[in-house]
RNA sequence: GGAGAGGUGGCCGAGUGGCCGAAGGCGCUCCCCUGCUAAGGGAGUAUGGGUUGAAAGCCCAUCGAGGGUUCGAAUCCCUCCCUCUCCGCCA
């Protein structure tokens, strides 16, 4: 949530700063709710105070044993003035705090202009990408030979944008993930959780992804409005929400394993093909609630960490900057990692490393106490996967297929595939 | 699923209609005292919001959540959520 103390002294400024996210901000009805807002709670509040009073003298006539009929008759009108000022203060901060929920957060100054992703901005490149001496295939081609990899009977179990994985490719998967934990907890001090993969309502507004995007999300039918979760983000983000860390806490880094379940909704078309875009995949996410004067260095950091991960595995990507228009909600400043698939020879996004600022602490009432002030202070929240397992896999099938469409472990993983230095399909 | 008990500040815990944002204790911070330590004495110590250029001050809200009764609710009534104990079931 933006700040609305900023909303209400420099509106223009904050409508100038959405525009770079093609975010049309209306100026008016902001402005003339907030004006709304203002009268109706001082007269509330000033409705309330005069009740409070009355009613006070009221308790001390009664026990001195004075008569207290006038004072009662002297009182009576106030409780419908009161109602009625409340009912309507109420109407219009609940149109407000509406309005807030679905505005997004400032981009960072660095963000680059632009509509799509076809603007982002390449950062650095990390590797070479491999030149192949006989035809590429893709991963659906390599590893569809032995049924390891099984669209057709995921179809039948649950639908489409579904996989199955078999014998060693579902153990290099698990493995990626065990070799992704690993580093993150013995490299990068990170502290591993496990979380909820259900959330509630309250947890999927703190981090931005409802109210607006409800149809990205996969609803239990429960009377209890829960959902999958799209990422861990969702609940690991969430374990500081309505708290107040203290400043020896800070920062408090996390990484969490989870599967993660996207509807997909308006994909259509899209990566029909393979298991780049599944409604489940599993994913390691780093999390990071940092002091507000740290979230630029810690979301370097992080970006970093996520790097760290391709560079053991030897597989080349490339970072780049979000621009305006595919900046997240959420997100102050993105980096995305795209490692080489060569079966597209292109570039694809395996990670995506964000820096919320107090966006998400805002919505969340997360907080730590800063020593200088003694007081609660919202903090700043960074995440980022660390990295997505089955593009990863993906990565790794495609990057270290051989001529005879076995695959190359790479060494890091060796240790957890029994020594076995490749993978045959056959 | 059945039966019962309970949710109060960082923690423990009192509080059945007003003088309660809340006794008392623990913890924490500062001060005093004391060779050091321990013990002792004193003061302070919730969060959100509004008003203001800002601070101070003032005001409003908050005792699990939401409604209701009342001039007035931590306290009475209703609904929901959560925790605990016993029984049943179960990965």
């Amino acid at each position: 949530m933006i700040d609305p103390k900023l909303l209400r002294s420099d509106i223009d400024y904050v409508a100038e700063r959405l525009k770079v996210k093609n975010f049309d901000l209306n100026v008016a009805e902001i402005s003339s709710l907030e004006e709304k807002r203002k009268a109706l709670q001082i007269k509330t509040e000033a409705l309330q105070s005069e009740r409070n009073t009355a009613s006070k003298s009221i308790g001390q006539a009664k026990s001195r044993g004075e008569d207290i009929q006038a004072l009662l008759e002297s009182v009576s009108h106030l409780g419908d003035q009161l109602d009625e000022a409340k009912a309507s203060l109420k109407v219009v901060q609940e149109s407000l705090n509406d309005l807030l929920m679905y505005l997004p957060n400032i981009p960072d100054d660095a963000v680059p202009l632009g509509a799509s992703e076809d603007e982002n901005v390449e950062l650095r490149t990390w590797g070479d990408i491999p030149e192949f001496e006989f035809k590429v295939k893709d991963h659906v081609e390599l590893a569809a030979i032995g049924n390891k990899l099984d669209f057709e009977l995921a179809v039948k179990i649950a639908g489409s944008r579904f996989t199955t994985l078999r014998g060693d490719l579902a153990t290099l998967h698990r493995a990626l993930i065990q070799f992704m934990l690993e580093v993150h907890l013995k490299e990068h001090g990170y502290e591993e959780i496990y979380v909820p993969s259900i959330v509630n309502k309250e947890s999927l507004m703190g981090t931005g992804n409802l109210p607006k995007f409800e149809e990205d999300l996969f609803k239990l039918t429960d009377e209890r409005e829960l959902y999958l979760i799209p990422t861990a983000e969702v609940p690991v983000t969430n374990i500081m929400r309505d708290e107040i860390a203290s400043d020896a806490e800070m920062p408090i880094k996390l990484v969490c394993h989870t599967p993660c379940f996207r509807s997909e909704a308006g994909s259509y078309g899209k990566d029909t093909k393979g298991m780049i875009r599944q409604h489940q995949f599993d994913k390691v996410e780093l999390v990071q609630f940092v002091r507000p004067n740290e979230s630029e260095a810690a979301h370097e950091d992080l970006t970093s960490h996520a790097e760290k991960i391709l560079q053991k595995l030897g597989l080349p990507y490339r970072v780049v900057i979000l621009c305006g228009g595919d900046l997240g909600f959420a997100s102050a400043k993105t980096y995305d990692l795209e490692v080489w698939l060569p079966g597209q020879n292109k570039y694809r996004e395996i990670s995506s490393c964000s820096n919320f600022r107090d966006f998400q602490a805002r919505r969340m009432q997360a907080r730590w106490r800063n020593p200088e002030t003694g007081k609660p202070e919202l903090l700043h929240t960074v995440n980022g996967s660390g990295l997505a397992a089955g593009r990863t896999l993906v990565a790794i099938i495609e990057n270290y297929q051989q001529v005879d469409g076995s695959i190359r472990i790479p060494q890091v993983l060796q240790g957890y595939m029994g020594g076995n230095s490749s993978l045959s399909f056959s």
